[in-house]
DNA sequence: TTCCTTACTGAAAATCATTTTCAATAAGTA
DNA sequence: TACTTATTGAAAATGATTTTCAGTAAGGAA
């Protein structure tokens, strides 16, 4: 199972949206990194590969491209506007303090914490968020 | 231990800060919600106890209740600019996805997950975010 | 391939939230 | 009461995001 840019392309595509020269440079550098970025992170980036790109462009596809799940919004107490490429299935994020590098775990076992959280409140509870903060191995 | 608004007017006087009329708006407005409120909503509903108050002061007054811990930034799918008064301990949120109503709860343990992920990703794990979503008692 | 519809583009302008500037005011201490 | 200076609201400035718009090009149809 190997996934490269071209699938978001072609989600992109079959969501009959088309695949421009922009699209693909910010596709290609949203999909190829493990640090969140910013809009204009992305821009700056992206206009590496397509230097004509307008930073308009680069939210309008993000837009689009958080639309169909393929990347997700990072929340970080300086700020809330970095996106990275989502994780599939239930996975929550792990983020270097330090360097802001990401990463992905799974395994979370939230059910007796929330069934409790539920008898006691009266809420029903539907999702949760979870992100962890620490230093990478190159950080700490 | 009853706590008031005054608690807060306390701390921002030992704290070198001024009590003003406007800074008692905002802080009863803040004090007594079950809601996270955006510095707009404060504003508005700060104006009718007091109707001189400036936008430009309930930020300024956020700033300082947030950097004396007395309030926290909610951070929610639809945006993250809005705040409520700072759980006491180690607390974390439970969100009313309908009507936005905000409960705090503690119990939560992660030492196991943490370590799990600490050892198998190699990072020191400093902190966590946790936040359930739900629905309240009178939504469901 | 060529044609044609219309989604997409970047530049510029508009909008929106937040911050800064500034001169007047008032909190709090002596 | 007097005085120092933090605080105020209005207005201007800033910065990020969104909208507008006329030109361009993706990609399905012929
Ligand atoms: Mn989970
Ligand atoms: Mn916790
Ligand atoms: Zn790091
Ligand atoms: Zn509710």
């Amino acid at each position: 199972m190997t996934t490269s840019s071209e699938t978001w392309l072609e989600q992109l595509h079959d969501h009959g949206y088309r695949v421009t020269a922009a699209r693909r440079a910010v596709v290609d550098t949203v999909f190829g990194t493990t640090h969140a970025l910013t809009p204009s992170e992305v821009y700056d980036t992206a206009r590496k590969k397509y230097r004509a790109l307008g930073l308009v462009t680069v939210y309008r596809t993000l837009e689009k491209l958080e639309e169909l799940h393929l990347i997700q919004r990072v929340h970080q107490p300086m700020g809330c506007q970095a996106f990275i490429a989502a994780g599939i299935g239930h996975q929550h994020l792990l983020l270097c303090q330090q360097c802001g590098q990401v990463e992905f775990f799974e395994g979370d076992d939230l059910d007796t914490l929330t069934k409790s959280i539920a008898r006691k409140t009266g809420y029903q509870i539907q999702e949760h968020w979870l992100q962890l903060f620490g230093l990478c191995t190159n950080c700490k």
